[in-house]
RNA sequence: GGGCGUGUAGCUCAGUUGGUUAGAGCGCUGCCCUGAUAAGGCAGAGGUCGGAGGUUCAAAUCCUCCCACGCCCA
């Protein structure tokens, strides 16, 4: 990339003096759009798919998105997932094609345009013409890509949007209408009904969702989105029993105008029933106990006399006399035996309101539907979409079902149906357009067979490696488990058209069209003449009927639900099986490797795909899936536009890095399907302690390596150095890059971060911190080969780390490898870009896990000498003469022993000795073992745990020494018994797992003059720093001090290191005068001390 | 109403077949260290483990019910 660069040095660059992630992130996105990096990774891909290239392939599938808003966290985070994955298994090898997609059909983008045309319902869509309105939707649909494609791009997400898939493409909707067909030939597709929300002033079905965007007065009991509290009437309906003269059954209903459907009773077939007289009338009624008394309590019904109790089952099959006369003809079927008005069992009966005897129209009511389906009731549905009534029920043709509701009442009180007459305010959905009550009705539609099939459903889910798992087994598999047949059709304008065209004469006549080429063969068509399949292209085309003389052909008006597009995108994303250059990428690549969405997805397109490859082959449509969870506001609420409780992703993208916030987005819990908090001081934090670290690093060895002018090239980067401290980091190094490619493979993404966290945590404060000095010798130096290992090993580990996170930090990795490969010279042809190298191998024999246990026990005695300074006050600055280490295992005796300069030095202490007994230094005490005792003891585990608490020094003694005791009559042995090692608090000591460390306080003349050295050289290299010297400045220094600290100074060798470690070519020390550039007066021990130094 | 999750320190999260001082990181406070670091080290404060029952010698963990939040379905 910088290859233009003629006079690239072989040497690293001095590192910028600012970190600017977003910035350097820019610069990278300018350099990949130069170089045409991103297209060359993807360009490996789309070869693939092309059967072209000699990579394998790695099949992933990009959901699409709808395109009618803007990105936000809820794609940025599976963009996030969907970038690293891809990323990786190219470093590994694979050809990956990512195509971006648009979900371009269906309400989100048809909503909008009624909103902008002022154009709402089916009847008024049809009038201002379907041609127009689709004309609108794809004018409109594409409205934002130019954005999505910045925030994807500005995320470092290499996707692409040129060779982009549609759903409203020719060719993807040939497709759909290909996987149709292959649906229709296996007898998988039927028509039927479903009971549908219909919004009678605008002549449509509503979806969910829009019902769900009515009235927005949330009803505070039921909570329901979309209802509104409305008043309604309440009646409750004698309905005379054929079989029992003078008996009435009594139900009840809001909605009268569905009387006149009625065609059966539900009653629940648990229930008691009673069959009272009513002591004014006399007359004889079945209902509900229960709801007889509220009913009486409510004064609506006078006293009556109980004349006896039966179950609801056995008033099944009772005949009534129909309500109304007019579907009286569904009474008996031809045989003479009863068909309609009759009582029928229903488990979804309640006391709750009502009579306990529900009245049933089968068109207008989900349950009702049901319940009709499986007692074979006709289906009588006497009004339109418009919500009038037909000529079947004459007395009330022509009005709308709402308004006579008071004409059916008044009709049944003329013919003293009615028991009761009351009004009730209850939710009821209403349109979110009109504001008009909804009316729910059974309407014919189009259904893919689903049940039948569930248990090759669940089988083939089971191949399905799910991240986290718990989805795949719970959520997707019980929804699997009770899958229901498919609605597939919608009744709206903007989508792909069903392809069924139907015989005018005969309804039972029709043709499923497969491809474009097959209709314009049977309309007669020239071939390739038909460019569009939108309804306004294809509604017009009819053909004459094959089978029924003078019949026309014609297509039925639905269009595809649009989950049936994206499920079909595996194959119509390639044109499948028409595009003959993609055909066999596809079929080899069922299922894809790889795909990644939303926990919403799991009824949506993980399910839509999986329904379609099992139908068409058989097969899962994917092997590894990661859900991610959603991304909530930081108040935990969802992220709503209009509360602004969120910040906007190209905002923070822009202040704090995309690296930071695909780092932050892929650690978090999110990755797990569980629902996280996104907070933007996550976000600033990710920079700091993901980003920083290794910036910190590469700064560390860019200041040296071009201070002394090393150059990686002429090192030998292969080299085994034998310092243990280089052969530690290069192992830490293998056991990260295993411990990666092991959580890659396995798709555990939330784990990465935290485990680059780790080893660039070990690579600054242990390998750097112990190992800086290594870099400031000289170049004559006699130990010159160790400094060329020092900078070689931490050169290779800064590189192996960069390529191991490429794909999880693109651009810092980027950055970074521009700075130690390409500038250096070292990357060769086609290697211009981290992410095009291959990830980085575990080198096993580079691994050395012995050195690792031994380094792990060095930073242990490390850490309690700290601890033991910060309690005793004792400052590190101040040498001390003695620590002593007592651990019983020989190995980390050993390995303390081995690297004892590495405990002095970081401890400034003189004498390590190493012991094995810690008997002088702790007191110890014994602990039951709660876990192997419990299970044994029982309810006398109070007892013994006592006992053992009880035990003395002595006992402990012989218990070590012999294995075992009798305590409460029970015989305990080694594995029974935890003996704790305690420090008594008056020792300058501390204790931890497996080692003991005991420092000697006792400070000496020598000790304390060498402690005011390094005090001195401290504020000298304060000095050095304020007056911002270039650290190989040399210098003069005076000090004017008296006492000990002049006694210190003056003394030779610690005049010596002084001069050493503060780079002083001249030291005066003296009681008066200590001029220079640059002064500094201090206080040490109470002493007063100023420094004077001049560059030299 | 149903299904699946989630609820542990101010924040983000660990917590093994139930096992006795409930941990980490960040943040906060103090001290220390600094010849790379925008850092780092050591420690401290901070917890009714969502609530209530139950099982058990022993419950954050198992059971029941309830509450809150999220997604999906009805």
């Amino acid at each position: 990339m910088s290859g233009s660069d003629a006079s690239a040095s072989s040497t690293l660059k001095a590192p910028p003096a600012q970190f600017d992630l977003p910035k350097l992130e820019e610069g990278i996105l300018r350099s990949w759009e130069e170089n045409d990096v991103e297209g060359r990774s993807l360009r490996q891909g789309a070869e693939a798919a092309h059967g072209k290239g000699d990579r394998p392939s790695y099949a992933f599938y990009d959901g699409p998105p709808f395109a009618t808003g803007l990105p936000h966290y809820g794609h940025i985070l599976p963009g996030s997932i969907k970038d690293v994955v891809p990323r990786y298994k190219s470093m590994c090898g694979f050809a990956v094609e990512r195509r971006f997609g648009w979900d371009c059909h269906g309400l989100p983008i048809e909503s909008l345009v009624e909103s902008d045309l002022g154009v709402h319902g089916q009847a008024e869509i049809e009038a201002y013409g379907i041609d127009k309105f689709n004309a609108a939707c794809r004018a409109g649909v594409l409205r934002f890509t130019a954005q999505w494609r910045q925030t994807v791009g500005r995320l470092g997400r290499w996707v692409d949007f040129d060779d982009d898939y549609k759903t409203m493409d020719p060719s993807f909707m040939e497709t759909v209408w290909w996987v149709f067909r292959q649906l229709w030939d296996k007898g998988l597709i039927y028509e039927g009904h479903r009971v549908q929300p219909v919004s009678p002033m605008l002549g449509t079905p509503l979806s969910n969702f829009e019902v769900a965007q009515g009235p927005q007065e949330k009803d505070p009991v039921t909570r329901k989105e979309g209802h509104k509290r409305v008043q309604d009437p309440s009646v409750t309906i004698r309905f005379a029993l054929e079989d029992e003269e003078g008996a009435y059954l009594w139900a009840w209903t809001t909605t009268p105008w569905t009387l006149p459907s009625n065609l059966a009773l539900a009653v629940h077939p648990d229930l008691t029933y009673v069959k009272v007289r009513v002591v004014e009338t006399g007359e004889i009624a079945y209902l509900e106990p229960g709801r007889l008394a509220d009913y009486q309590a409510r004064e609506r019904v006078g006293a009556t006399e109980e004349l006896s109790r039966i179950k609801g089952k056995d008033l099944e099959g009772r005949p009534y006399v129909p309500l109304f006369p007019y579907f009286a003809k569904y009474r008996e079927h031809e045989d003479g035996s009863r068909w309609a008005f009759k009582v029928v069992c229903a488990e979804y009966v309640s006391t709750e309101s009502g009579t306990g005897i529900v009245h049933q129209a089968p068109a207008f009511g989900e349950d009702d539907y049901q319940v009709g389906q499986r007692e074979g009731l006709p289906l009588v549905r006497p009004m339109g979409l418009d919500g009038k009534f037909d000529e079947t029920v004459p007395d009330f043709a022509g009005q709308f079902a709402k308004d006579a509701d008071k004409a059916i009442i008044a009709a049944l009180r003329d013919g003293d149906k009615l028991v009761d007459q009351d009004t009730l305010v209850h939710p009821y959905p209403h349109c979110y357009r009109t504001d008009g009550p909804l009316l729910y009705m059974a309407l014919s539609t189009w259904f893919m067979k689903v049940e039948a099939d569930r248990d090759a459903l669940v089988a083939n889910n089971a191949q399905i490696h799910w991240v986290p798992e718990h989805v795949g087994s719970g959520r997707f598999g019980n929804w699997l488990g009770q899958a229901r047949d498919w609605n597939l059709a919608r009744n709206r304008f903007w989508g792909t058209p069903l392809p069924i065209w139907r015989c005018d004469k005969n309804p039972e006549e029709m043709v499923c069209v497969g491809s474009i080429a097959e209709l314009e063969e049977l309309a007669g068509m020239a071939p390739g003449s038909l460019t569009d399949l939108h309804r306004e292209f294809i509604d017009p085309i009819t053909f004459p009927s094959a089978k029924t003389p003078g019949g026309t052909m014609q297509r039925v008006t639905e269009v595809f639900d649009c989950w049936f597009e994206s499920g079909s995108m595996p194959y119509a994303q390639n044109h499948y099986p028409f595009d003959a250059d993609r055909k066999e990428y596809v079929e080899n690549n069922l299922p894809a490797d790889f795909i990644a969405e939303g926990l919403d997805q799991t009824r949506g397109w993980f399910y839509t795909l999986h329904v379609l490859a099992n139908a068409l082959f058989g097969r899962p449509a994917f092997k590894n899936v990661i859900v991610n969870g959603m991304v909530l506001a930081e108040d935990g609420k969802k992220m709503s536009k209009r509360l602004k409780n969120y910040p906007d992703p190209n905002e923070v993208i822009s202040k704090y890095g995309a690296d930071a916030l695909r780092a932050y987005l892929i650690s978090s819990a999110a990755v797990r399907a569980e629902p996280m908090r996104f907070s933007e001081k996550g976000v600033r934090d990710t920079v700091r302690m993901v980003v920083l670290p290794l910036w910190n690093a590469y700064n560390f060895l860019a200041t040296y390596a071009s201070a002394d002018g090393w150059s990686p090239q002429a090192a030998d980067l292969d080299h085994r150095p034998e310092s243990p401290l280089d052969r530690w980091m290069l192992s830490r190094v293998q056991a990260f890059v295993g411990q990666l490619r092991a959580e890659l493979d396995d798709y555990a993404l939330s784990n990465v971060v935290p485990a680059f966290q780790s080893v660039c945590d070990d690579l600054n404060n242990w390998y750097i911190r112990r190992g800086r000095r290594r870099y400031w010798r000289g170049r004559d130096d006699a130990a010159a080969h160790d400094k060329q290992d020092a900078y070689a090993t931490l050169f290779s580990v800064l590189t192996t780390i960069c390529h191991a996170i490429a794909p999880t930090i693109p651009f810092f990795s980027e950055w970074l490898y521009q700075r130690l490969m390409v500038d250096t010279g070292l990357a060769g042809e086609g290697e211009d870009s981290v992410h095009l190298r291959a990830f980085p191998e575990v080198q096993a024999d580079r691994r050395d896990e012995a050195l690792e246990r031994d380094v792990a026990a060095v930073r242990q005695a490390v850490a309690l000498g700290l601890a033991i300074r910060e309690r005793e006050k004792i400052g590190v600055r101040r040498p001390l003469a003695k620590i002593t280490i007592a651990a019983p295992d020989e190995t980390v005796r050993r390995a303390v022993q081995t690297y004892a300069d590495e405990i002095l030095g970081e401890l400034n202490i003189k004498a390590l000795d190493v012991r094995a007994d810690d008997s002088g230094l702790v007191t110890l005490s014994a602990k039951a073992n709660f876990k192997a005792l419990g299970k044994r003891l029982g309810k006398r585990m109070k007892e013994v745990a006592g006992a053992v608490a009880k035990m003395d020094a002595a006992a402990i003694a012989a218990f070590s020494a012999s294995g075992s005791v009798e305590l409460a009559g029970e015989t305990l042995g080694a594995e029974d018994i935890l003996i704790e090692r305690q420090v008594s608090g008056d020792t300058a000591a501390e204790a931890a797992e497996g080692m003991t460390v005991l420092l000697d306080t006792k400070v000496d003349d020598a000790l304390r003059r060498e402690g005011l050295a390094r005090e001195l050289i401290n504020r000298i290299q304060n000095l050095r720093k304020t007056a911002d010297l270039d650290v190989s400045q040399r210098i003069s220094l005076r000090l004017r001090c008296g006492g000990e600290l002049a006694a210190a100074a003056r003394d030779e060798t610690l005049a010596a290191m002084i001069r050493a470690e503060t780079l002083a070519e001249s030291l005066e020390v003296s009681g008066d005068e200590a001029g220079g550039a640059h002064t500094h007066a201090d206080e040490i021990d109470g002493d007063n001390v100023v420094v004077g130094l001049d560059p030299r």
